[in-house]
DNA sequence: ATAGGGTTAG
C-alpha cells in the first residue's frame, strides 16, 4: 500500500495544503509535519520537490517550514539552485531581513543570487540597499549583466538620480551591453523620467531591436514630456514595424489622447480596444475614464465607467475630478458618496479632486464640510494641495478673510500653488494689499516664471501705482525671461491644426481669416463688443502680442466653423487659460452658429451654449 | 533559480 504512494504524490499533496491553507490550523499543521517526515523518508527524493513547494507557499508562515526543511536536509548547503529559489521567494513577500540573513549564510554565492538580492531591495524601495548591494558583488568578482543592471538602472530612476544613471550608462557601455533589450529600455524609461528626454529618445534611435516595452517606455516618454502626438505617430511605427501591442502600450496610448484631447482618435482607439482581445481591466479602465473625460465628454466617461466590472478608488476618483473639471459639482459629490456607499476609502487625491469640484461649482458649505471631515472621518491629512482648494473655494465665494485666516493655520511651507490661488481671490475681489504680497511671494519662490511679473504689474497698473509697473517691466527685461507661447489645437477627421497668435501658416489662413471677419460682423450685431481692458488673467503673453482678433482660441474656432459639419460640437484645446475676451467671443458665437463649443483649457473645460457657459464666468 | 513598461490631482 505504501509503495504505491510516490513522492510526486507527497509533494501534490503537499501543495494543495499549501495553496489553500493561508492560516493553518494545528490540525492542518500536523498533516503538513506527517507529509513532510514522509518525504524526507522517501528514497526518490528530488529538489524539484522543495522548488514546486516554494512556489505554490502562499505566506511567509509556509515559506519559512520549507526553510525549516531544506535546512533540516541540508539542501541549502548542496542545492544552490533550491536555495535562490528559497531566496526569491522571500524577497517576493518583501521579507528583505529573512532574505538577507540567509543571503548572508550561503558558503557560496552565485550571480543569481546576487541579482535576487539587489532586486529584492529594489523591489521594497530599499534604494540604498539595492545600490550598496551592486557594488559589493562588483567588489565579489560577479560581472554586471543584463539581470543585475536593469534593477540598479531603476533605482536611478526611482530616485530621479540622472547622475548615477549616467555612471551606470557607462558600465553598460564598458561590458558590451548595449544591445540588451532590458539593460537599454532600462536606461531609456530612467533617462526619461529624470525628463532627460533627448538622451531617452537617442538611444531608442539607436536600438537595433525594439520590443513592446522599449517602445511603451518612449510613447509613455513623449506623452509626459508633451508631445503627445509623437507618442502616438510612435505608436503606429510600432504596428508597422510589426510589434504586437498588449495592454500596457495600449494604455499609455489612451492617455496620450487624453492629454490632446482628440475625441475622434480617442474612438478610434476605444474602438480598437474593443476588437482585440484585451479585457477591460481597472487600469485600463481607468485610463479610458479619464481619455473621454479630457476630450470633452464626460458623459460618455460615465458610460465607460458604469460598464467597467472592476473599479478602485483610482477610477472613481478619476470619475469626480471629470464632473469637477466640466463644472458639475454636485455629481462629483453624488458620486463620492456612490463610492462609500461601496465601501471604497478615498484617498488624498480624492478629496483634491472633490474640493476642486465644489470650489468650481461654488458649492461652498459642502466643501467646508468635505473638508472638515476629511481626517476626522476618513484619516486623510490635508495637505497643501487641500489647503489651496479650500482658499481657491473660499476666495472664490468672496470669503477673502476666512481665506486669509486659513493660510495663517498651515504649518507647512506655502508653495506657488497656493498663493496662486490666493491671488486669484484677491484679484477677483480687488484686494490690492493681499495680491501684491501674494505675487511677491510667487516671484519670490519662481522668479523665472514671467507670468508672475504680468500679474504684479497688472496689479500697480489697476492701482494706479506707474512706478511700480515701469519697475516690474524693467525687471522682466533685464532677466530676459522666456514668454509661454500659448497654443489652441482643434481636431478633424485625420489631424490635429495647431494655431498661435496671428498665425498665418495654416494652408486654409486666407478662409480663415475671412470667416473670422464675417463673423466678428454678426458677433457685433448681436452684441459682441471686444475687451481690450482684459487683464484679469495670468501668463496671456498673447495679449500683448497682438491684438485680440487674432487669438489662438478664435482662429481655431474659426477653423472649426468651416471645416466640420453644420450642427456639429467643436472641440478646442488650450495650453493656458482662456482669455476672458475669447470667453465671452464663444458665448457669441454658440449662440450666432448655434453650435455647441466646447472648451479645454489649462485649468478645467468651459461648455459653451445658446450664449451661456457652463463655468458661470466663474473661472 | 533571477528581469522590464500601465490608472486618479497638481
Amino acid at each position: 500500500m505504501f509503495k504505491t504512494k510516490t513522492p510526486k504524490f507527497f509533494a501534490s499533496k503537499y501543495a494543495t495544503l499549501c495553496c489553500y491553507s493561508s492560516a493553518p490550523s494545528i490540525a492542518e499543521a500536523t498533516t503538513h509535519q506527517e507529509l513532510l517526515e514522509q518525504t524526507q523518508f522517501s528514497h526518490y527524493f528530488d529538489p524539484r520537490f522543495y522548488l514546486s513547494q516554494l512556489i505554490k507557499c502562499k505566506n511567509l508562515y509556509q515559506v519559512k517550514q520549507v526553510h525549516a526543511q531544506v535546512t533540516t536536509n541540508g539542501f541549502l548547503e548542496n542545492n544552490q539552485i533550491v536555495a535562490n529559489k528559497l531566496l526569491y521567494i522571500y524577497c517576493l513577500h518583501k521579507s528583505l531581513g529573512d532574505a538577507c540573513s540567509l543571503f548572508c549564510g550561503y558558503s557560496e554565492k552565485n550571480v543569481i543570487s546576487w541579482s535576487v538580492m539587489i532586486g529584492g531591495y529594489a523591489k521594497v524601495g530599499d534604494f540604498m540597499n539595492s545600490l550598496r548591494t551592486f557594488r559589493e558583488c562588483l567588489r565579489y568578482g560577479v560581472r554586471p549583466d543584463s539581470y543585475n543592471l536593469p534593477f540598479v538602472i531603476r533605482v536611478c530612476r526611482d530616485t530621479m538620480d540622472v547622475k548615477m544613471g549616467r555612471l551606470i550608462h557607462s558600465v553598460v557601455y564598458k561590458n558590451g551591453l548595449m544591445l540588451d533589450d532590458f539593460v537599454v529600455a532600462a536606461l531609456v524609461d530612467m533617462y526619461s523620467k529624470c525628463k532627460v528626454i533627448w538622451d531617452a529618445k537617442e538611444l531608442f534611435d539607436g536600438m537595433p531591436k525594439r520590443d513592446v516595452v522599449a517602445w511603451t517606455v518612449m510613447i509613455g516618454a513623449c506623452t509626459e514630456s508633451g508631445d503627445p502626438n509623437e507618442a502616438l505617430v510612435l505608436f503606429d511605427r510600432m504596428l508597422e514595424e510589426g510589434v504586437v501591442p498588449d495592454k500596457v502600450v495600449v494604455v499609455n496610448v489612451v492617455n496620450a489622447c487624453a492629454k490632446i484631447g482628440a475625441m475622434r482618435t480617442a474612438k478610434v482607439v476605444h474602438e480598437y480596444i474593443m476588437r482585440s482581445e484585451f479585457s477591460l481591466d481597472v487600469i485600463l479602465g481607468t485610463a479610458m475614464v479619464d481619455m473621454y473625460a479630457k476630450c470633452g465628454s464626460v458623459d460618455v466617461a460615465r458610460e465607460v465607467f458604469d460598464g467597467l466590472r472592476e473599479k478602485n478608488v483610482i477610477t472613481w476618483s478619476a470619475m469626480i475630478a471629470a464632473y469637477g473639471y466640466h463644472g458639475q459639482g454636485h455629481k462629483a459629490v453624488d458620486m463620492f458618496s456612490m463610492m462609500l456607499r461601496r465601501g471604497i476609502l478615498p484617498n488624498k487625491i480624492t478629496f483634491v479632486s472633490l474640493l476642486y469640484a465644489c470650489s468650481h461649482s461654488g458649492l461652498v458649505e459642502e466643501g467646508k464640510r468635505l473638508f472638515s471631515s476629511m481626517e476626522k472621518e476618513y484619516e486623510v491629512k490635508p495637505d497643501i494641495k487641500h489647503f489651496t482648494c479650500m482658499v481657491d473655494l473660499l476666495g472664490r465665494a468672496g470669503k477673502i478673510d476666512e481665506s486669509l485666516k486659513l493660510i495663517e493655520d498651515i504649518a507647512v511651507e506655502k508653495d506657488e500653488g497656493l498663493w496662486g490661488a490666493l491671488l486669484g481671490a484677491c484679484r477677483i475681489h480687488g484686494h490690492v494689499e493681499f495680491a501684491e504680497r501674494a505675487a511677491k511671494s510667487l516671484i519670490e519662490l519662481q522668479p523665472e516664471n514671467p507670468g508672475h511679473y504680468i500679474l504684479l504689474s497688472n496689479i500697480y497698473a489697476k492701482a494706479g501705482k506707474w512706478k511700480d509697473v515701469a519697475k516690474i517691466r524693467e525687471l522682466m527685461s533685464h532677466q530676459k525671461l522666456k514668454k509661454i507661447p500659448g497654443w489652441t489645437w482643434i481636431e478633424d477627421d485625420n489631424k490635429i491644426h495647431r494655431f498661435s497668435v496671428g498665425d498665418h501658416t495654416h494652408p486654409r489662413s486666407m478662409e480663415i481669416y475671412e470667416k473670422l471677419k464675417y463673423l466678428l460682423k454678426e458677433l457685433e450685431i448681436a452684441g459682441y463688443v471686444p475687451d481690450t481692458n482684459f487683464v484679469l488673467h495670468d501668463v496671456d503673453e498673447e495679449l500683448k502680442l497682438g491684438n485680440l482678433f487674432s487669438h489662438s482660441e478664435k482662429l481655431a474656432i474659426a477653423f472649426g466653423l468651416i471645416s466640420t459639419p453644420e450642427q456639429s460640437t467643436i472641440r478646442i484645446m488650450k495650453n493656458l487659460r482662456v482669455c476672458g475676451d475669447c470667453h465671452t467671443f464663444c458665448k457669441f458665437v454658440s449662440q450666432v452658429t448655434s453650435r455647441m463649443i466646447v472648451v479645454r483649457d489649462a485649468n478645467r473645460f468651459h461648455h459653451f451654449r445658446e450664449g451661456a457657459c457652463s463655468c458661470g464666468d466663474y473661472w
